[in-house]
DNA sequence: TATTGTTATACTCTATAACTATA
DNA sequence: TATAGTTATAGAGTATAACAATA
């Protein structure tokens, strides 16, 4: 019961590489936001959600789908329970009549500023522990990296204004 | 069907902030390396024990569960299969009769060389997006954030050794 | 009494398949 | 025929509870 940790031998492959390092982070990220936006349905799913649906015009279900990475099949029960709480509706599309569009709604506004505020104070828990620059700069890249990557595969949305405001090659 | 992005004013929370950016990222590391690993049982889970154990004292079952996140109840399944695999095998503690050390075997090793080699091959097609001063950036601040957290987490191994080698604070 | 390891069970999340309505 | 959305079902992954062995 003396020892606890782990052998410093294992300092060439910290955890075990990078996996484990954005696991560690993502888990916490994660934990943080679950309790800061504790009240929302389906917790930070449901979040980043509202956040996209907040920040852009009403998107499509399978368009949510492909940028979030949420299998179709789940959206709708999500879907649901941010329109029983009142917070997105669904919208009908006079152009297509197959897709429902989410929209925000005013209460939804007010709800998603507040929850905002409380993901910012529980993503600063998370890189708070890095010194400014570094913080920054891991942001910027993660970003940068996140956004290539998803440019770059070939069943998701391209995205490609956002990969251009950011400078990617 | 013409448009099949996002509206580009989501910039201002690309994607859907932080969650999201490490969701990518760590999705993309997880596909490209549970190709790569192929073959050995449980993918990146076994994957990344071997690795942990190739590169320490052999520890416990219990350290293990708790460095890399995993509940104590699956590891016996993933360690029985890596036994029959024969890349890891269970020791006694001569000290304590309770603990099963898990250690690396030979043939281990050798399996451990190769996957490491393609796990490298696999984390460059993440990665090898950023540009080399950018990646080794991101990847240091990644690393170092991840241990100041998994530091400080009362829950896990302190690993502090670890964090003097990188210059937490 | 507490801890390591193990097993069995239940629960959650995710993926598969099939159906409707529109195009 | 293909796509958006929905639903029901099955599977993988994860957590909960209980147990034996040891401290």
């Amino acid at each position: 019961m003396a020892e606890q940790g782990l052998n410093a031998a294992s300092v060439g492959i910290p955890g075990a590489g990078l996996g484990w390092t954005l696991g560690v982070i993502l888990r916490t990220w994660h934990e943080q936001v679950e309790a800061a936006v504790s009240g929302l349905p389906h917790g930070p799913r449901g979040y980043q959600i509202l956040s996209v649906v907040g920040h852009s015009d009403p998107p499509t279900q399978a368009q949510l789908a492909r940028h979030l990475n949420i299998d179709k099949t789940v959206l709708p029960y999500i879907i649901d329970a941010l329109v029983d709480d009142g917070v997105v509706e669904r919208l009908r599309d006079p152009a297509d009549g197959r897709v429902r569009r989410i929209a925000i709604t005013e209460h939804g506004r007010t709800v998603l500023a507040e929850l905002e505020a409380k993901v910012r104070a529980a993503e600063d828990t998370v890189l708070g522990r890095l010194p400014g620059t570094a913080r920054e700069a891991f942001v910027a890249n993660a970003s940068r990296l996140a956004m290539m990557i998803h440019a770059a595969h070939p069943t998701v949305d391209p995205c490609l204004e956002l990969l251009d405001a950011v400078g990617g090659e």
